[in-house]
DNA sequence: CGGTCGGTACCGACTAGTCGGTTTGTATAT
DNA sequence: ATATACAAACCGACTAGTCGGTACCGACCG
């Protein structure tokens, strides 16, 4: 049985509430009351609406960052990268799926205050991917022609929009989501000589 | 110059608000007001603040829905009517970057009644999609490995994605971008053979 | 042609209710 | 005694929606 505190339960409880019904659509009574607490308990962890929101962003952005820098550290051939960063991403995104429904529905509600702290963490994990495309161009593995920019928005549009779709139990395992992103994207971007490495490592289907 | 009707202006308003702020961050009296109109206007032309975010979703997915469905009539290899369907829905996206914006991040504050008929257009959509999946393995251009949903969702992401970053005064015009995403997706999901007819129409970079 | 009738388009003060946040109170632990 | 952790009643601000009214326009009539 895993203790809880109550911060926590306002959390998970305030992540079900805002997935389903949006941030505006929940008010701080229902989330007292559904996580068995009260108004002044709620004050007492947060200083506001606002500042929840915020949290839910920042637990879910630091996370991905962190593991998707780490997956770009430990790996030397960009093909390794991408692969690694990807399934850092998706498997982040398995745990904290309603996180990133909030995250990105309901960030225009963020106060500019909050909003660029987070604004920075997304910059620096779109950074990342765009070394990666680089370096891939510079060791021969991606074709030069591509523009790094636009790849990058194409991965990273194309795995964060699973949260629109991918159910826990639903059919598909976040696994062979993976499998075929990883595919997907190295095919479109890979050279001959990028396509035998993925072919050798078993990274294409 | 344009006549606009009092409808017309009451929507362009709006979208430009609720994009900045968010559905729920704007008041129906900041919308009138920044209309130049009343409440009372407001209410003769719309049933409820709802129905005025329920119109600005028909009509975006209603031009998306009709355009796409042209682009896969009107070709016949299934190439031909991937990057038509690419260029039908960017060409909708750059005048309707708004409307997408209010789409996809405030579609949960619909009500049900409304949500319903948008969900019905949305799944049309997304089968127009996996139909030329579908057609394209049957026909040899697509790898057969590939899975249709999969592919399709990734598509559709990738797509949709542009509207969290795309600037119409940007450095980069929707033209290079369409032209990326048509090379990232074919050649991540083509055969051989679909290659070579893709590289003789010069749908590859 | 002037008048008036009816309907549509629009106005803006008003209301009932909801919301985020505060204040006051209380039990426990140190 | 004092701080912490919560509870419950409460408040002012704001919001979506209403409703009685007005301005205008075309149709019909004398």
């Amino acid at each position: 049985m895993v203790v809880q505190s109550l911060k926590e339960r306002i959390i998970e409880t305030a992540l079900d509430l805002f997935r389903h019904k949006g941030y505006h659509g929940v008010s701080v009574d229902e989330i007292v009351e559904t996580a068995g607490t009260s108004k002044g308990g709620f004050y007492h962890k947060f200083k506001s609406k606002d500042a929840l929101l915020y949290e839910i962003h920042d637990v879910f952005i630091s996370k991905v960052l962190k593991e998707t820098r780490k997956a770009y550290d430990e790996n030397d051939s960009p093909i390794d990268k991408v692969c690694a960063m990807l399934y850092a991403f998706t498997n982040v995104f398995d745990v904290y799926q309603r996180h990133i429904t909030v995250f990105y529905d309901e960030s225009a509600y963020l106060p500019a205050e909050y909003k660029n702290i987070i604004k920075e963490k997304r910059t620096e994990y779109r950074k990342l991917i765009e070394q990666v495309i680089e370096d891939g161009k510079n060791s021969g593995h991606f074709r030069p022609e591509i523009s790094t920019t636009i790849t990058t928005m194409a991965i990273i549009g194309l795995v964060n929009w699973t949260y629109k779709w991918y159910r826990q139990n639903g059919s598909l395992t976040m696994e062979q989501i993976t499998l075929h992103f990883n595919d997907l994207i190295l095919r479109g971007i890979m050279t001959e000589f990028g396509l035998q490495e993925a072919q050798k490592k078993n990274y294409v289907l």
